[in-house]
DNA sequence: CGGCAGGCGGTTA
DNA sequence: TAACCGCCTGCC
């Protein structure tokens, strides 16, 4: 990965709190609205201005694109002068040759050159493993906004808190706290986890947590598949954004809605469409989905 | 207000 | 192994 960091001039800056600013030129294919609002995670929110806040790996930052000129500020949690390098790279992919990929899919398929065209600074965040797996749990047969608030309350209740020192940082409704770790949660009760509303997730969480702290994390989609409250949409979604499984295809309604209305299927036919983009994708199909998901979604809004 | 949401686990045939 | 049902909650 040393390698790429080459073709991206890097400044940084120490502010008075402590943290640094990082200001990377020459960042393409990268918009900050099509990446944290495509549906691969719930801790990012838009500001007045057009950046983004969130809280991602023990960290919080706020990120602006603009001219392809990409800034992270540090706001709280872990800060070093190495972050860039250290996090932030991996976790915006920004290794990554988007224009090939998009080149790749868009050839013969003009549905996916159309959705590309929508969603075209789309990149799939490189996810702390653990926060994706908690993420998604409580994603299942849930809506957007609810599944933003019940993560925030279960930070807010068992994670560990970030302090943050500049009193001008808006988080909104974003609690300054991390994901409670595997053990936290492994040695709590559903009753404990009452105020979170998380329904009938809670046990999921829970028994999950403790597998994950009896048997490690997982590794492989088998892996993911046995663990409890992850069936295959959530262990795609996973596997995707947690475990760098690019063949990963998550089929949600939204999806599934795209493969009937532009591809043809039917709508339960599940198979057919994990199929096609084992068959048409391969190795780009999470790339794929996240083009799909952001355009149907777009145009149904 | 009811239907439904970025599904899953459990049961039944 | 496929189809079906109930599930917490609260948004739309």
């Amino acid at each position: 990965m040393t390698k790429e960091l080459d073709k991206y001039d890097v400044k940084r800056k120490k502010k008075k709190d402590g943290n640094y600013v990082w200001t990377i030129q020459g960042v393409k294919d990268f918009d900050a609205k099509h990446i944290f609002d495509c549906g691969q995670c719930f801790r990012w929110r838009e500001q007045p201005d057009g950046s983004w806040t969130g809280i991602a790996g023990g960290r919080i930052a706020n990120i602006g694109f603009d001219n392809n000129i990409l800034t992270i500020e540090s706001l709280a949690g872990i800060s070093t002068p190495k972050d860039f390098q250290d996090y932030w790279f991996d976790y915006l992919d920004l290794g990554r040759d988007y224009g090939a990929i998009k080149r790749k899919l868009s050839r013969g398929d003009d549905v996916m050159k159309s959705a590309i065209k929508g969603g075209q600074g789309i990149r799939i965040l490189n996810q702390d493993l653990w926060e994706t797996i908690v993420s998604f749990i409580i994603s299942q047969n849930n809506n957007i906004p609810r599944i933003k608030g019940c993560t925030e309350r279960l930070a807010k209740l068992a994670g560990e808190p970030l302090v943050v020192n500049d009193r001008d940082i808006d988080l909104g409704d974003m609690a300054p706290y991390n994901l409670p770790t595997p053990e936290k949660l492994a040695a709590m009760t559903v009753e404990g986890l009452a105020p979170v509303r998380l329904g009938y997730r809670a046990r999921y969480l829970i028994e999950t947590a403790q597998a994950v702290v009896e048997k490690g994390l997982p590794e492989s989609m088998d892996d993911l598949g046995a663990l409890c409250g992850v069936g295959p949409k959530v262990a795609n979604c996973i596997g995707l954004f947690g475990l760098h499984k690019y063949n990963s295809f998550p089929i949600d309604v939204w999806v599934k809605r795209v493969m009937h209305d532009l591809y043809g299927f039917d709508e339960g036919d599940n198979k057919g469409m994990a199929a096609y983009a084992e068959e048409h994708f391969g190795e780009l199909s999470g790339f794929a989905q996240q083009y799909l998901f952001y355009y149907i979604r777009e145009t149904n809004r």
